[in-house]
RNA sequence: GCGCCCGUAGCUCAGGUGGAUAGAGCAGCAGCCUUCUAAGCUGUUGGUCGGAGGUUCGAAUCCUCCCGGGCGCACCA
């Protein structure tokens, strides 16, 4: 809306007339619609630097303040000193222009413009099936990369692959053990193993595929050809329920390769160049403490082998080579250790501190039938992303993971999620959108079709549709802030509230065959088009019936 | 013991980076269908924002301490 950078704009040359200095001037949509359209705490934040009291100074403002004509209809004082503005009735519903003539783009903007992001999330171990914790970060990894694109970032989804570590040595070791056991032998899953069926399964298929001699192989070989079709097939299992999940990847990143391009050792000298490591009990330690970490981390153990640390530091320097100007990481609450270390790491390599952030996501509790579903990787029981998007709908299990801050305890309420009422807030919002097509669905027109020219949107005067158009006016801007803090939970609070305000409209008021049709349509179409674009951007359909 | 996150209505949670009388959904209570989807709408009950200090014009929000919960504190990954 450009209403309101006309206002900011007069607000900070009245300001400047003051002889304030220069400062940002916030202007903000006041909660109680008493208090206007717009209001600015200006003349509060002014108060002290003009050693005057804060109603003085708005007052001194209103009457230096410059608008033109026919933008505001009323300016207050109100409260300690707040601002307040009356949009003329013709600017609110300017936002009906503003949203049909974006389509799809409306809420777009370009603030990061020129900024490359990576985003890297899920990146599960390639040792079984992605579990209901791997789908939050799936969906909240791929709601911020969506929100940075929709500000107008460069970003690339990216998937690191820990094909390297003992864990998939673990694997390979427990697929071995479940080939001797389908041939009859007695064999056992290794400690710390991977002690799910899905093992069993895939031992009976190689057994098939590649006959039972496979079973005769030497250990050694045995593992060695284990470890390379349990990492395959465990990734394509992977790969085909984050596809189902609607999440696709740019880019596949594997640990092994940074052994194949040397980027270890790379890393390990651009370290020991700028002083940052040193020897001491026969490892090789990186001084974190120089950059806030609570003490220093080994990088080389006295045995010689690496610790974990040393590749993802190479990772992340290999993100910064790729010319990244911010790399987010996704991780699991059950990592957040490593977060001081990781920054503290990409400052010794001389990384500004804001390049490298980790979002941290806290672990979900399923609850089915009043009853918590209990599940462990340890022993191979435990709730697959499969299993729950299969019974409750990618769209509803996406909303759900999006609906709750990242780092909020979150409790997955399965049956919520399947019922199709007012109560689950995913289908509150989708019928919300239906009932908006429905109506051009009656009508028998397309809502692209439909434009606010010649139209007198004046009709627009009811309680419900001046808040249906501050709200959906306030869309660009949320979606800006949501995507600076990182935070899709903001998106769907605004799409149920947005879906709550259309629904009492609909409800109230006939559309087709009344004399303000025309403006009540071009209204619905304006709703319909910000409440898609909300549901697209967090990755849920916008369903035209339900 | 140390670090990070969290503590807001009976329940699940918001609270837009310090603003105006702390909000929503669910649950509860009382109502609403000759209509473009009642798969919905309207009204209403409900609060010492875990506690105590502090910072300032102003604090759920910032700082300190305490209480309670989660997670992490390896030459594991």
């Amino acid at each position: 809306m450009k209403a309101l950078e006309v206002i900011r704009a007069a607000l900070a040359d009245a300001a400047a007339r003051l002889g304030a200095p220069a400062c940002a001037v916030e202007l903000e949509r006041p909660r109680d619609p008493a208090h206007g359209d717009v209001a600015t705490n200006l003349a509060l934040t002014l108060a002290k630097s003009l050693k005057q009291k804060p109603r003085a100074v708005a007052e001194r403002l209103v009457a230096t303040l410059q608008l033109p004509q026919g933008l505001v209809r009323k300016v207050e004082i109100a409260g300690p000193g707040f601002i307040n503005f009356v949009l003329a009735e013709a600017q609110l519903a300017s936002v009906l222009e503003s949203v049909l003539a974006a389509g799809d783009g409306y809420g777009k903007g370009d603030r990061g413009r020129g900024t490359r992001v990576n985003v890297e999330f899920v990146s599960a171990n390639p040792t079984g099936p992605l579990h209901v914790g791997h789908g939050r970060g799936a969906a909240l990894g791929d709601a911020i990369a969506s929100l940075l694109e929709w500000t107008g970032h460069a970003v690339e989804r990216e998937f690191y692959v820990n094909d390297a570590g003992v864990q998939v040595d673990k694997l390979a070791r427990s697929l071995w053990a479940r080939v001797q056991q389908a041939v009859g032998r007695r064999a056992d899953i290794p400690e710390g193993g991977y002690q799910g069926d899905y093992l069993v399964e895939l031992a009976h298929t190689v057994l098939e595929r590649e006959g039972r001699r496979f079973a005769d192989l030497a250990e050694e070989e045995g593992v060695r050809r284990c470890r390379a079709i349990g990492v395959e097939s465990q990734r394509r299992e992977q790969d085909e329920d984050l596809r189902e999940f609607g999440v696709r990847f740019d880019v596949t990143f594997s640990e092994s390769q940074l052994y194949r391009d040397m980027l270890i050792e790379q890393t390990l000298a651009d370290l020991a160049a700028r002083g940052c490591t040193y020897e001491q009990d026969g490892a090789l330690w990186l001084r974190t403490t120089a950059f806030g970490d609570d003490k220093d981390r080994v990088l080389r153990k006295s045995d010689g082998t690496f610790t974990y640390l040393l590749p993802d530091i190479a990772y992340h320097r290999h993100k910064h080579e790729r010319g990244f100007t911010r790399a987010i990481d996704v991780w699991g609450a059950d990592h957040h250790g490593y977060v001081a270390r990781m920054r503290a790491a990409m400052q010794a390599l001389g990384y500004p501190a804001d390049f490298f952030h980790a979002e941290i996501v806290q672990l979900v509790r399923v609850m089915r039938g009043g009853e918590e579903v209990r599940f462990s990787k340890r022993t191979g029981e435990f709730v697959t992303l499969r299993d729950l998007y299969q019974e409750t709908g990618v769209d509803a299990a996406r909303y759900f993971f999006l609906m709750r801050r990242g780092d909020s305890q979150f409790v997955f309420d399965v049956d919520l999620a399947k019922s199709q009422t007012e109560e689950n807030p995913v289908f509150y919002v989708q019928m919300a959108h239906a009932r908006m097509s429905g109506i051009f669905r009656v009508a028998g027109r397309e809502p692209s079709a439909v434009s606010p020219e010649g139209v007198d949107l004046g009709a627009l005067d009811q309680p419900e549709e001046l808040a249906l158009l501050k709200e959906l006016a306030d869309f660009p801007d949320l979606v800006a802030g949501a995507a600076a803090a990182l935070e899709p939970h903001r998106i769907t609070g605004y799409l149920e509230n947005l879906a709550r305000i259309a629904h009492a409209w609909y409800h109230k008021f006939r559309v087709l065959g009344e004399p303000e049709e025309a403006a009540r349509l071009v209204l619905a179409a304006a709703v319909r088009q910000v409440l898609a674009n909300g549901l697209h951007l967090l990755g849920i359909g916008a369903p035209d019936r339900m």
